[in-house]
RNA sequence: GCCGAUGUGGCUCAAUUGGCAGAGCAGCUGAUUUGUAAUCAGCAGGUUAACGGUUCGAGUCCGUUCAUCGGCUCCA
């Protein structure tokens, strides 16, 4: 099966599927929009007089068998702008899709039977009896709005799985099903990573043992940006509105920010002072600190690294467990440097985020964004910006090897985005490299340069993770809990077989622990069975177990996570050179042999 | 914010047309001491998300709110 014919499948099952709509409602009470093919199906946008809920998926399912049993032919005939007019002029988004068409270009309308007509550049089948052998199922329906502008009509989009043959679609329906097994709503909650609250939507809670993985991740990134010369530091989380004011956010991301009054019930008024906002980006507070003092050229680059929550107002029906949170931590690092540092400043970037993305075996995909309609600044050092990262990912994957969004980057400069896909495909923004020319501006930042001249510093705003809380989801879901050795919650977990043997497990728990080991003896009066069994459900990579042979001989059993076989008479000096190894090298694998 | 769905002990789920809120796991107590995924018995655990309405009677029907999920839009 070729892509191209996928295509027309899924292309014709979109036309199949707004002929049964249409069907079903009536011809006079339906306005379909457009149908796409997607990744794994098609949809198409209705207006119609009711919503369509889950009890009508299977009418309109029956009503596509039914007319796909119809066999009818499709014609394709190509139409002057005035009769397409006249052919749609009951379809108001029809009319608006032929009125954009340039005046030159030919327009195409394909027929399904005498009884249904659709704008559409094709190619179709023939006739529907090519589509009996195919196989869908509605997959969802949901809101949408018409040409994804939020202020235009609201339509319905139903969701269509569409294969050639039900053995395709059987097999996308286990994947998905098996997708859902690795959720980290699922999964977090069941490992006792983290947990919500209603009192504070969007806002996770750490659980000891998600915290231990959290912790693992943030030491891992502070010793690799050691060694790149980076600087923490940390600041508050509330400001004044001044703060606000300077930064421009008081003006351009209000919606965005939990805004704090002095007092309960105190009405927030424009010329109150004492009004506080939660910090929504730490870069405001990362200016003051570059500002306490003079700088010369010769200290940049400097990189301010920070952890600190942040926290963004979402409008409802947009969280979603840990990938769209109102309060997270950002791995974010403003660096300030001269124009004639990016290049090599964001090189390195890039390779700090290699080397992390890799350690994970997580692939992604970068994206440019370049100067919008609305910039601000001299256009001459967007231009040179833009073309600096160019080169720089021109170098690394090819010129034409990566997406440019043209006019999306901020008001302030270009960007780099880092985007990596969940279980389900669906794409999350983590990393960012930013180049900025206002704030520095805005918070009136310079340096004395060689020349004597004072001068403005870049501002380079990056993040590697993005947010701890996001990556954290795209992990969980990446290696479905079981997380690689070094990250684990519990890294050991140690069984004795009889209460005898609680004293000598005890001590190995000691030895693993004096090493850094993250380690749990369980010498609760419970069967061994459930003890293994509590371990393999928290998915820890090594479970220790000792009896009788094992404290005669100064040994070990170990049963490796994901293997069937048990490593015996394992000497303790051994394990311990194990896990040490799993630990420095940051290892994906667990040693099993 | 928009469209749709969901909400019952800590967890997984029951509860007939509206008719006594119930089980397994987890927990507690006692017994049991076991070689790789659940030892046995007993006990306890609930304002059915919240608020309001209809009804002799509401987990069930209606309304509002909140939270969560799938999308749209926006974003890390």
């Amino acid at each position: 099966m070729t892509e191209e014919l996928l295509e027309v499948y899924r292309h014709s099952l979109a036309h199949i599927l707004a002929k049964a709509v249409i069907e079903m409602f009536g011809r006079d009470n339906v306005q379909y929009a457009i149908g796409p093919q997607i990744a794994d199906g098609c949809y198409y946008d209705f207006t119609l007089p009711r919503p369509i809920t889950e009890d009508d998926y299977k009418t309109i399912e029956d009503k596509m068998a039914e007319i796909i049993k119809r066999k009818e032919d499709w014609t394709r005939k190509e139409i002057s702008r005035a009769e397409a007019l006249e052919l749609f002029k009951n379809q108001k988004y029809k009319t608006e899709l032929i009125e954009d068409l340039p005046e030159d270009e030919v327009i195409s309308i394909y027929w399904t039977g005498d009884d249904f007509v659709d704008l559409c550049r094709g190619p179709h089948v023939e006739n529907s009896k090519e589509l009996m052998q195919a196989a869908y199922k509605i997959k969802s329906a949901s809101g949408a709005y018409w040409r994804g502008d939020s202020s235009r009509d609201s339509l319905q989009r139903i969701y269509l799985y569409a294969f050639p043959d039900k053995q395709q679609l059987k097999a996308h329906l286990n994947l998905v099903r098996e997708a859902m097994e690795r959720d980290h709503k699922k999964l977090g909650p069941e490992l006792d990573l983290f947990m919500f609250n209603e009192t504070a939507p969007g806002m996770p809670y750490w659980l000891p043992d998600g915290w231990k993985v959290y912790q693992a991740l943030i030491a891992y990134w502070r010793a690799v940006h050691a060694r790149h010369g980076y600087y923490e530091i940390s600041a508050p989380v509330i400001n004044n509105r001044k703060l606000w004011l300077i930064s421009g956010h008081w003006a351009h991301y209000q919606n965005n920010m939990f805004v704090i009054p002095s007092m309960a019930g105190k009405e927030i008024r424009e010329d109150d002072p004492d009004v506080f906002a939660a910090k929504p980006m730490n870069c405001p507070n990362a200016m003051m600190t570059y500002k306490r003092t003079v700088h010369s050229y010769k200290e940049l680059p400097i990189r301010y690294n920070e952890l600190d929550v942040v926290h963004r107002k979402e409008k409802s029906g947009q969280l979603n467990g840990l990938f769209r949170v109102q309060a997270f931590r950002q791995d974010d690092c403003h660096t300030f440097v001269m124009e004639s540092q990016i290049e090599s400043e964001i090189a390195d970037i890039m390779n700090i985020a290699d080397q992390i993305y890799a350690t994970f075996g997580i692939t992604y995909r970068c994206e440019l964004s370049t100067r919008p309609d609305d910039f601000m600044g001299d256009i001459e050092v967007w231009n040179r910006a833009e073309a600096a990262l160019k080169r720089i990912l021109d170098n690394k994957y090819g010129e034409g090897n990566y997406e440019i969004n043209e006019g999306d980057g901020a008001f302030y400069g270009p960007k780099i985005d880092f985007q990596i896909k969940d279980a389900l495909g669906r794409e999350w923004q983590c990393g960012t490299v930013q180049l900025d020319f206002q704030l520095p501006h805005n918070f009136g930042l310079t340096y004395r340069d060689s020349d004597g001249l004072q001068k403005e510093p870049v501002v380079i705003h990056r993040a590697i993770f993005g947010s701890l809380e996001r990556f954290m989801g795209i992990l969980i879901e990446n290696y479905k809990g079981a997380f690689p050795f070094w990250m684990a919650a519990t890294q050991v977990g140690i069984v004795p077989i009889r209460e005898e043997h609680n004293e000598y497990a005890k001590e190995i728990e000691n030895m693993l622990m004096d090493m850094g080991i993250r380690v749990v003896c369980d010498c609760d009066d419970k069967n061994m069975n459930a003890k293994v069994k509590e371990f393999r459900l928290h998915k820890v990579p090594y479970i220790v177990v000792v009896g009788d042979k094992e404290v005669e001989e100064g040994t070990v059993s170990i049963t490796v996570r994901g293997s069937k076989k048990q490593l015996h008479g394992v000497p303790l000096a051994r394990l311990c050179e194990m896990v040490r190894t799993m630990n420095e090298e940051h290892s994906q694998e667990l040693i099993a042999e």
